[in-house]
DNA sequence: ATTGACATCGTACATACGTTCTGATAATTT
DNA sequence: AAATTATCAGAACGTATGTACGATGTCAAT
């Protein structure tokens, strides 16, 4: 169902995109032809035919212009980036205040913008700063971006933010939820594993994306 | 100068919204004449001339459905954020065919949007998509996507995408020059450096970012 | 009544534009 | 290789659609 699109096809449909940004019609099926350097508008129709089929945009036969693109509605101009709030650092065996990320206002935290590619199109997102390399095993080190998504009932496996209840700290590790206790892994093979009564920790969110500039 | 609407006009007006909010492009001087009950082109002619007169839009000749509502622009949107084309994916020990990086427009590629964050303001930024684990003690796995800067003299230490003249491939690795040759060496303990002659290595860019989603 | 600016009609025309047809060529499969 | 299938080329066709133009109607000022 989802093949990938070929190169003309992509080219196309990024020409359909610039050309409705710039004017406030789509174009027409020689506007693609001679902006994508196609020698022929049935080619353009050809390829819009599969780009249809595949979901990628509607036509209206007959209908000059009648190209609509599906997916990326009008252009709520922001809607398409997400502003989430980096709510604090969290590092390795020490302390870490997340008090507050709850009952605080996005607006009281410093704000990353990330694309949706990151989110997956959930909102909600948090940030948060690595310290420490407590998760180098896992590709996530000192200077790290993660971006979670708050869920306090994570899958095993899952790289999440943890609020231990009675070490007072909040540490980025890998859950496994074993009976009735949680054991926190690390993904460093220098340190161990933390096993603790499961209603001594709390899931602050799932890790979903990590950024890191160099 | 700004002159009250007739009825006719204001009839029309209002016909172009409400129909560029159904459908996604303009409506053609036919589609006014039977949606504002007129019995001629001619008559909608007219009055468009009158409305693009006095401001209410801007029309282009020749151009089916060539009519762009003035006013209501919906802002250039956040220039701070930057396509980037996905030029291909990068594979250790693997040919990657990065041909027409150079020749090619932007749009022949797949786009992803990033923050600035990412880019300290550069432009002119790249991705590439990850396969293989060659990089993954500098935390950079299978499936990451990283953004490179186009340099094609990156400091030693830098972390580089390399076309090997004689392998003809390219891959990612750390860069380092030692008179005349270069050094590139993987951050995989289990793989061993590459050291080339000077003249046989095309650096396409320096990584300044890293993303992932899980 | 006459004029003339304004708005409306009806119609015709030229071209903008989607669609279709016939083959050619490249990519895959048998 | 032969057979299929996917993709492209070029041209032709017909509808969709903007534009031009002369005729008609309206209404207020002359």
């Amino acid at each position: 169902m989802k093949r990938p699109l070929s190169k003309r096809q992509k080219s196309i449909l990024n020409y359909i995109r610039e050309f409705m940004k710039e004017n406030s019609y789509p174009p027409t099926v020689r506007d693609i032809q001679s902006g994508c350097d196609i020698s022929s508008t049935s080619v353009v129709d050809y390829n819009l035919q599969i780009l249809q089929r595949e979901g990628h945009l509607q036509r209206r036969r007959e209908v000059s212009r009648g190209i609509e693109l599906t997916g990326s509605q009008p252009e709520p101009a922001n809607i398409s980036y997400i502003k989430v709030p980096v709510v604090g650092s969290i590092a390795a065996g020490e302390p870490l205040n997340l008090i507050g990320a709850d009952t605080l206002g996005k607006e009281d935290f410093d704000q990353v913008e990330i694309p949706p590619m990151l989110t997956g199109g959930k909102d909600n997102i948090f940030a948060l700063k690595v310290k420490g390399e407590s998760m180098i095993d896992a590709l996530v080190g000192d200077g790290d971006m993660v971006f979670l998504e708050p869920v306090d009932r994570p899958e095993n496996g899952d790289m999440v933010a943890a609020w231990i209840q009675d070490r007072q700290e909040t540490t980025l590790k890998h859950f496994y939820l074993e009976g009735d206790t949680v054991k926190l892994v690390p993904a460093n093979s220098q340190m161990n594993p933390i096993i603790v009564a499961a209603d001594n920790v709390a899931v602050r969110g799932r890790v979903v994306g990590v950024v890191r500039t160099l």
